[in-house]
DNA sequence: GTGAAAGCGCTAACAC
DNA sequence: GTGTTAGCGCTTTCAC
């Protein structure tokens, strides 16, 4: 244990339970108060003999400067807050990461929260973390209505959007191509020769998904192939809800023989229903993923970069926060197809 | 936008830039500062009418309580850090996220940071968190000596540590049954009639990785069977490592059959040194991990359950929070073997 | 080089 | 029901 209060010296000790202040801390070095915070604060102008009695008193009594105080003069916390879906997830989880670290880089703290895809938990937690003045705020919106925000990035809160626009709202923007990457890997399948390809994601009003479809109807369009409605499954994206629509478009009459999948955890759940299967079904998916490399066959992914997502939302922010008084710059992530195998496999019945 | 300031009132508007604090609110409905307070704050005592007047004040200038002054006076911050090795790792973002749920329910927030499994950063990131006065602490723990967080307990900042013990304090403490585990897991390669077994983790300095090398020890003694020293190979994680370690061990003159791996991260890596050779090898990972059923052949892993090691965390720091003043407890979980293919092959050459 | 005084925005305690 | 006052622990300003 840290000795808390000298036996002996007649000075007074802090409140027991408490925390010692900086006042306990001068009164212990018998200095000023503001000599105690210039040392603290390593500001200039303490002779070496006072800042080593300072730092004594610091340590006996175990001080830690209350930066709540500090905030309430200063007005920045030096802190910033991330709001996004789920931080468990593994596309999440370095995006989440990467913000940290350039935090870090700007001596700031992240404090994040996972908002559950719903609106009024964003909100609240938003709202919470304003209450917290934190300087900035990386937001992935699971809500279409952002006008809550207004009072906020009036009052200066420097505010970044990823992987979604917000609704309505005219702040700086970090995407990843979609519509782009999309097209791209139902083109791949359209390469390969297939004519009936399936697409099942999530919900359409999530904006990724939107785009997803509008790609894939696009790399359609392309090829002049129709699209029949029962080849298009977007919603939720419970494991049972996909196994059931995937199992639905691979059997039956005039099956698709080939799956583009809209993000990680669907394209997960469709790999376990193609396994079961004795027919080999094509497919890509969107968002590439840990393991995809060692699963047979292999999984063609079209992948995106959830950590350069993070760094370059990050990096927009602190550029804001350093004072750039620019317009919103909107930047959009290319993708990238890597093709491993179950993206490259033929229409299975000579279609 | 929000309309900001009233004109034609004459009452002052708040500073440009700046946050309406309130005071402002208190001027524009025409109030004394304390019923704002109630009002903000949901405090009985209060007329409808008025009541309304402050809400339509809040609304229009935008006010958002200043929690940093609210701390200040309360001493209380509604906020819990948690100090962990990697956030986006696969083993800790679950329990992060169950951390996160726990505090939510006890209204709090969370405010997290990755160590990066150093000594040096832990510190740092644990002394922010107690200058911005959380209520309570979650670690997982880097270093071997955490003395420095001893004045930070003495002023009641409640801490628990996960997944490793503290060096050489009294605190709360969740573990997974690291010995157990392991024992068990090369108990079922030895029951599968292995007697040459390898095991490859994490450095031997991680509490966690002594104690599975140790349950090792404990299965093969208990089998009566030997351990040479190159059959153990403890250390960096990093691939390249454990991959030249691997090959080793199932190459050369009298190879294992078998390999026990430390962590999910080191089991990834040793799958995909024995997906390239001609032999079958078998394996027990410590660690569930997704898509372990989909490889061939399907991991046979000792599960442990992360988001359980959260959830009982932060249960433990809330009831410390909520005043229980009972010594230092310590849980720990149990394992759960998982058996489902490569643990169960036979050993290769007949031996 | 050092320190005293004012005040950041809020809540607690106590008037009225 | 409502308002006034003091003060949380720090930084800012300015005086010595």
């Amino acid at each position: 244990m840290a000795e808390i209060a000298p036996s002996g010296t007649g000075l007074p000790a802090p409140r027991y339970g408490g925390r010692p202040t900086m006042k306990d801390v001068a009164a212990r070095a018998e200095v000023g108060l503001k000599t105690v915070s210039r040392v603290v604060n390593g500001e200039p102008g303490v002779s070496p003999d006072t800042e080593r009695r300072v730092r004594d008193a610091i340590t006996a009594l175990g001080f830690r400067r209350n930066d709540s105080a500090r905030v309430l003069r200063k007005g920045r916390t030096g802190s910033v807050g991330l709001v996004l879906e789920d931080l468990a997830d593994p596309f999440y989880a370095p995006l989440s990461r990467a913000v940290e670290e350039v935090a870090r880089i700007h001596g700031a703290l992240l404090i994040n929260g996972s908002s559950a895809e719903d609106p009024a938990r964003e909100r609240e937690l938003v709202l919470a973390l304003c209450a917290r003045r934190v300087d900035g705020l990386v937001i992935v919106p699971a809500g279409e209505d952002h006008r809550y925000l207004e009072p906020e990035l009036a009052a200066g809160v420097a505010t970044v959007f990823v992987d979604r626009p917000p609704g309505s709202l005219a702040a700086d923007l970090v995407l990843t191509d979609s519509f782009g990457g999309a097209r791209s890997g139902v083109a791949h399948l359209v390469a390969h020769g297939h004519r009936r390809i399936g697409i099942i994601g999530d919900h359409p009003g999530i904006h990724t998904a939107a785009e997803r479809l509008r790609g894939y109807r696009a790399a359609m369009a392309d090829a002049e192939l129709p699209v029949r409605e029962s080849w298009v499954a977007l919603g939720d994206t419970a494991p049972e809800r996909v196994a059931a629509d995937a199992t639905r478009m691979v059997t039956g009459e005039r099956p698709v023989t080939a799956l583009f999948t809209g993000n990680n955890r669907v394209t997960v759940t469709v790999v376990r229903v193609l396994a079961q299967l004795a027919r080999p079904v094509a497919l890509v998916g969107f968002d590439d993923f840990e393991l995809a490399d060692l699963l047979s066959p292999p999984v063609t992914v079209v992948a995106q970069d959830p950590g350069r997502l993070g760094r370059d939302a990050a990096a927009l922010l602190f550029r804001r926060l350093d004072g750039a008084g620019e317009p919103p710059r909107r930047v959009t992530l290319p993708t990238r197809l890597v093709p491993r195998g179950s993206g490259e496999l033929p229409p299975y019945d000579g279609e």
